[in-house]
DNA sequence: ATGTTC
């Protein structure tokens, strides 16, 4: 369809020139080691796809952990003026995956790995994990599940679920305006309402990890990351409620496309005006997930702090477990960029502003805010901050790894023993690997090179590296 | 990602 021409802007920068229907050009971040990964499968021709819809501004942009998803390639970055369009497929399917990280004051060398074991069995009694599971606290009734999808972690907070400080240090402070649970179908808050409080199956994770290095000692040590320390990341979303959301506009937005004589290259990029009914009720809609997802994490981040307290038999508060901050993944926000407002979707990208911006919370002004990225399972995760040169990526960052291999051609081709090797030891909740190989490190990119590419150019500053001690992962 | 082929 397009010539899918790159050509090299300078070091890890490329650009995908204007063809056909595009209205911009695209900037895609990789390396030598990247580059080739990126033509392996369609995240290019999406990439084009993106630029082709009806008020993108500036370029769409492709981050080095780019892969194919459904619309908008996961790793992509689109912004659409007010009278532009907005699109469910560009946000993604888990709406508000996103991951938030907690730091102890425990050194995780003077834990055994027999009590790292017992500390994952007791966060599992607390979460449930794995695919199609319902929440286990009684009192998060349908009731607070109305009321947390328009406010987000503070109705969580509010009923003791968590510390007034986490609140501030939650991206959007935990709750997105806007959310209107009127323009949910039935069937998303019948899956919804029952999910709360649950991790989810796929590439999510509650991990134990240990900081490896810390590249920004002044950051570090307001983030409260310093060598050796024990950290909890925590990576999910908005479940089954968030994936009905997402399934139900990208129908309903079909229709509404052809409505406003929007020419779709492709049905998963499914869109309308944002300024429309259509528009603004997946707005709505999405922010409920939003808001949903971040309750989520919140909620999750109180069911860990008490199996702390329970093995360690001390208070949570005594071992630390301060919230550093939580990122969404999946998003589409108003921010303003260059002097306008605009729609910014982020699909598989991570929102790093840089030090001053006044986006940034109160305690992380002077730094910028934390950027959270997940490696896979069995792999290193990053701390970043952003830079003033990431206003060409709408100031964003890549989101973890991204994938190299899909789900079954990852479960065909990677063995029990490259399996175990590529573990390297790290403790993990499965009783069968076999359920695990789909998310195995074999299927994922580089970590490292992937967050290089952007730190190479001063498009991210790393902060710290962290290694992971034992996961739990969702299983059946 | 997902009541993973509603």
């Amino acid at each position: 369809m397009y010539g899918m021409e790159l050509v090299r802007e300078g070091q890890n920068r490329y650009r995908l020139k204007r063809s056909g229907n595009m209205r911009v050009d695209g900037f895609v971040y990789v390396n030598e080691y990247l580059l080739p990964l990126v033509r392996r499968d369609k995240s290019l021709e999406q990439l084009a796809n993106a630029a082709s819809l009806p008020g993108v501004v500036e370029r769409v942009c492709g981050m080095p952990d780019i892969h194919e998803g459904f619309g908008l390639p996961i790793g992509g970055v689109m912004a659409t003026a007010a009278d532009g369009v907005i699109s469910a497929g560009a946000v993604g399917m888990d709406i508000n995956c996103g991951v938030r990280l907690l730091a102890t004051n425990i050194m995780a060398k003077e834990l055994k790995i027999p009590f790292l074991r017992r500390l994952i069995e007791r966060i599992e009694e607390y979460v449930p994990t794995g695919v199609g599971k319902k929440g286990k606290h009684k009192a998060i009734t349908g009731e607070i599940f109305e009321e947390v999808v328009h406010t987000g972690s503070r109705g969580i907070v509010k009923r003791g679920y968590g510390r007034p400080e986490d609140l501030g240090r939650t991206e959007e402070e935990g709750c997105l305006s806007g959310a209107d649970l009127g323009a949910v179908s039935g069937e998303a808050y019948k899956r919804g309402a029952v999910q709360l409080g649950t991790l989810g199956g796929g590439n999510h994770f509650i991990e134990l990890q240990v900081v490896e290095e810390v590249y920004d000692p002044a950051a570090g040590k307001l983030f409260g990351l310093e060598p050796g320390v024990l950290t909890v990341m925590i990576h999910t979303g908005s479940r089954g409620f968030g994936h009905q959301i997402c399934v139900d506009y990208s129908k309903s937005l079909l229709p509404a496309a052809r409505k406003y004589g929007i020419e779709l290259p492709d049905r998963g990029l499914a869109c309308a005006p944002a300024d429309s009914k259509e528009g603004r009720d997946y707005y709505a809609a999405m922010a409920c997930a939003v808001n949903f997802a971040f309750a989520n994490r919140q909620l999750i981040t109180h069911d860990v702090r008490c199996a702390f307290g329970d093995i360690f038999g001390c208070s949570p508060e005594e071992l630390g477990l301060d919230l550093i901050y939580d990122v969404a993944h999946n998003i589409a926000k108003w921010e303003v960029h260059g002097g306008r407002k605009v729609l910014v979707h982020r699909k598989g990208a991570t929102r790093a502003l840089p030090p001053g911006h006044p986006g940034n919370p109160a305690v992380y002004r002077r730094t910028g805010h934390p950027v959270l990225i997940p490696g896979s399972m069995g792999t290193a995760s990053y701390v970043l901050t952003g830079t003033g040169a990431a206003a060409e990526t709408f100031y964003s960052a890549n989101h973890g790894a991204g994938r190299t291999l899909s789900r079954t051609a990852a479960m065909k081709e990677i063995s029990r023993e490259q399996f175990e090797a590529s573990m390297g030891g790290v403790l993990y909740n499965s009783r069968n690997y076999k359920e695990l190989l789909d998310e195995a490190p074999g299927a994922y990119k580089d970590i490292d090179q992937v967050v290089e590419t952007l730190a190479a150019i001063n498009l991210t500053r790393k902060v710290a590296r962290l290694l992971p001690l034992a996961v739990i992962k969702g299983k059946d």
